[in-house]
DNA sequence: GATTTCACGATTGTTAACAATTTTTGTCAA
DNA sequence: TTGACAAAAATTGTTAACAATCGTGAAATC
């Protein structure tokens, strides 16, 4: 909301004079995307606070604004903990993607011209230079961005927003769930779903996004649970 | 989150102690969603302080939630406004139910067995009752609040979310753009629309929605504007 | 040795005073 | 009367001190 966010241009260094709420919401919504905020981990303000360089308002803003994203969670008097999603949650964000995702990738394919495809074919190079340099961080995080970005290209920011959720809800699920490494989202589906989409087949397109969101699924075990991390200056002061 | 906004069981007055931050933010979202409050309506502070009794803190805590939803505005340094969507937000909000809701009461009308359909002929029935009484407030309601329900028998969280805040947006946007009285949820639409899931027959079901969603629409004028209200007492003192 | 109790430290929740900004009001001149 | 300008009032943003709560660990008791 306020502007002051914003790196000042007569600031010489690079640091930021004053990180605004925004600056640090995106922070830890990136660290969480990445995996490398784990499900329970704790959020206390005094550590966020000396990390971001900011009074507690500000933080408490954050994590109250976080937490109606659903990827904090709040408790009374105890603080901050980053979301931990259980079973049924995860069959619901499921279920959820299951309902919107086929008739979107379908109105992508049947979509208009002037859609701005450029934005997931960039997308896709992205992915694949990732996976080539095999940077662990950049692939989860690509992973997801493109279902966000498959609802930006709609341009419709309802839209963007609930897939925008819907997919950070999941990359907590698969780094609690996750079994192998590479189950995040295999090989080039996305740009077989993408290709799909080029082609105007709107059939193949659902059917592939619907077999790429059952292979995530079925990459999961439900009884496998991670542990919290701790070292929260290290894992958002640089990313 | 917190739990002191319950009203203490040795509190003898109706008047609950200490309303919490939920408890304000439900009773502007119930406010908005009923178009007791206008678009652009200025919701200050101090106002809001004497009306629910609390101090500022819980104010803006409410506030700051409520702008996540999209139902308000804060705009730096002069206060926090209800939304006001413009034509393209409108067209935006219609489009997202367009795709959303069609497989929505699709799968309903597919659905297992032991869906809760007793919470929609429920609400059939409050929404006919209000119709007889011709109370204006409770019909406008209602008839939004079928929409969300149509979610919750989903039992899906995200699903109900998604849901929950399409239709106060739409809420804005009727009243913002409506034109004729009856224009919010023509005739018994809703009814014919349970029917068909009940018959568990999805492509009537579905048709029959997107032909109501479409009544909703053409009952918009994008040319016409209310003026924003200021009471705000009167209106969210009793509501 | 195990369990309960109590007190301390750490963390979160709240309040009130202060600072900064915007809006209004009043004045003066064209 | 209208417009610009300046002072004043009202409103929002911020900070820091204070209060309340929770977790921990030591001491005491069984």
């Amino acid at each position: 909301m306020s502007i002051k966010s914003q790196p000042s241009p007569e600031n010489g260094v690079d640091i930021p004079a004053e990180p605004g709420e925004n600056f640090i919401v995106e922070r830890i919504y990136k660290a969480v995307m990445e995996q490398r905020l784990a499900p329970n981990t704790k959020l206390s303000e005094a550590r966020l606070c000396e990390t971001f360089g900011v009074g507690r308002m500000r933080v408490r803003r954050a994590l109250l604004l976080l937490s109606s994203q659903g990827i904090i969670e709040l408790h009374s008097n105890r603080g901050a903990y980053v979301a931990c999603p259980d079973k049924s949650e995860a069959h619901d964000v499921f279920a959820a993607r299951m309902l919107i995702e086929p008739p979107l990738v379908r109105q992508l394919a049947q979509g208009a011209a002037d859609l701005n495809l450029g934005l997931l074919t960039d997308h896709i190079a992205l992915e694949d230079a990732a996976r080539k340099e095999n940077e662990r961080t950049e692939i989860i995080r690509l992973s997801g961005e493109f279902h966000s970005k498959l609802a930006q290209v709609t341009g419709n920011k309802f839209i963007s927003r609930m897939m925008r959720e819907l997919v950070t809800r999941t990359s907590l699920i698969v780094g609690l769930f996750g079994t192998s490494e590479h189950a995040s989202c295999p090989d080039d589906e996305h740009g077989r779903i993408l290709k799909a989409i080029q082609a105007r087949d709107p059939d193949q397109a659902e059917e592939l996004l619907v077999s790429h969101l059952n292979h995530i699924q079925n990459g999961l075990d439900m009884d496998t649970r991670q542990q919290p991390q701790d070292d929260l200056t290290a894992i958002l002061g640089a990313g």
